[in-house]
RNA sequence: GGAGAGGUUCCCGAGUGGCCAAAGGGAGCAGACUGUAAAUCUGCCGGCGUAAGCCUUCGGAGGUUCGAAUCCUCCCCUCUCCA
């Protein structure tokens, strides 16, 4: 196990690390195992990209030798945050916020060992839930300053465009989630996004309040793409960790197609890669990043869905998109694959009845069938404008069908644009 | 509770009776250029249709009109000021 104050050096390092409260503090906390722990909110039923940065923080945590805890916003969740939002979120029924959270641990659990407590995953639902009014409000309340939070920055934005009293409860109720840590489960570090600041903050001081000890707060920086866009969203919505939400294959050519100017600041954030290797690489430029960019999409596929997934993943994308030899001396402790291309693997496909080729079927059907296209407008307008593919070969005919001479082997492979590629088989 | 402003296509935002599937920008998609990058340029960008055209959309429900995103009525929601 490492020396369990080497974290916040690791985090600083990885570019984790947006603002402290007390740094010293913070590492004196942190110079035996401790405990600390991160908030979700239960908005869905799996994680996107973005919650990775949170997530990695506190398995560098455990790595350390230090306890996490994953707080779902049960509670907090059927109220809403306000902070960073431009508007009011849609409050969540009971059975959503449910069927959530169950779904969000099992994701935790691929990343955070809760075997012996090593790590917790509570629901602040459980606390929250059965508050008395009267008592939260003698108890709690009293040490809040109305005047204090309407300067905070997270409610700022919100005064100008309206804030409901439930909204600015938030506050206070993720206040008291961090006191009752502090107070049941001695934690007294918590981390969250840099909209949670102010959130953090206030925990902080009801701490010194109530138990008269001294609790910290680390905020991350809000990751965005170089070219200025949220991380993990895209126009097809988010990159979600769940499979089923997003495709392997998809989650992976998500990271391959990094900005270059992002690769060395996301494998540092999102890869388990050490440091020094990653330094290594920081004066490449231009194509030499492409092997980088592979690794950087094997690591983090690796993370989220294993080994092997990521392997078909890469396989798959070479496939698509030709073969490239990863050096060996670059991120040498990557697991990606470095040989030739051995593998054979599959590229996404689907599966279609052969009798409907008897007839032919009009590639803009077919590409609209493929999930290629999101209508059959949008699937003409792509063969016009010259962005179909059939085996390889561009198609601008509109009316243009496909029949058994097109199919080989079973299969047709289609592809629209240079990136969106889908193997059609035909199964009789 | 009172007074005012407003809710437009993914987002921002124009449009105040026909010329509106609705300006402009952003995002997105495709092409060229490339390195599965960025930037740039060009085209596209509600659905169905080869097309002509048809259908659905401007908070919701009705109404006026040959014709409504635009006018009227009621309702819902948001914001501002007052209480």
């Amino acid at each position: 196990m490492k020396d369990p104050a080497g974290v916040i050096g690791e985090l600083k390092r990885r570019g984790f690390i947006e603002q402290v409260t007390d740094e010293e503090g913070i590492r004196g906390y942190l110079s035996r195992p401790a405990v600390c722990y991160v908030g979700f909110d239960p908005t869905a039923d799996s994680f996107h990209v973005g919650s990775l940065i949170p997530i990695l923080s506190l398995v560098h945590m455990q790595r350390y030798g230090h306890k996490p805890i994953a707080i779902m916003g049960g509670g907090t969740g059927l109220i809403g945050d306000p902070s960073g939002k431009t508007e009011m979120r849609k409050l969540l029924s009971w059975e959503e916020l449910e069927h959530n959270a169950s779904g969000l641990r099992a994701q935790l659990a691929r990343f955070l060992d809760f075997d012996n407590d090593a790590a917790l995953f509570l629901n602040n639902a459980e606390w929250l839930v059965k508050l008395n009014y009267i008592e939260f409000l003698r108890d709690i309340g009293r040490h809040f300053s109305v005047n204090r939070m309407l300067a905070a920055e997270s409610y700022r934005q919100r005064l100008e465009k309206g804030l409901n009293f439930i909204e600015f409860n938030y506050m206070l109720l993720q206040a008291y989630d961090f006191y009752y840590l502090a107070e049941k489960y001695d934690c007294y570090l918590q981390m969250g996004g840099s909209d949670q600041w102010g959130n953090i903050v206030a925990g902080i001081d009801l701490i010194r309040k109530k138990l008269g000890k001294q609790a910290y707060g680390i905020t991350f920086p809000l990751v965005t793409t170089a070219s200025g866009a949220k991380m993990g969203k895209t126009a097809q919505g988010a990159i979600w960790l769940s499979s089923s939400r997003t495709s392997v294959y998809d989650f992976y050519q998500y990271w391959v197609n990094t900005d270059d100017r992002d690769v060395v600041r996301f494998l540092k954030l999102f890869t388990f890669l050490p440091v020094e290797e990653i330094e290594e690489i920081e004066n490449l430029e231009g194509e030499a990043l492409n092997p980088c960019k592979r690794a950087l999409a094997f690591e983090v596929t690796k993370l989220v869905h294993g080994q092997e997934e990521a392997r078909e993943a890469y396989w798959a994308s070479c496939k698509a998109f030709g073969f490239l030899e990863i050096p060996e001396d670059i991120l040498p402790s990557s697991t990606i694959p470095r040989g030739s291309r051995s593998e054979d693997t599959d590229l996404p496909s689907i599966v279609l009845p052969r009798d409907r080729l008897v007839a032919g079927i009009p590639l803009y059907q077919l590409l609209f069938d493929a999930d290629l296209c999101a209508s059959k407008s949008a699937a003409r307008r792509l063969i016009q404008q010259g962005g179909a593919y059939v085996n390889g070969a561009r198609v601008t005919d509109v009316n243009w069908v496909v029949t058994e001479e097109n199919v080989e082997d079973g299969e047709v492979i289609l592809r629209a644009g240079k990136k969106k590629i889908k193997k059609v088989v035909f199964s009789s």
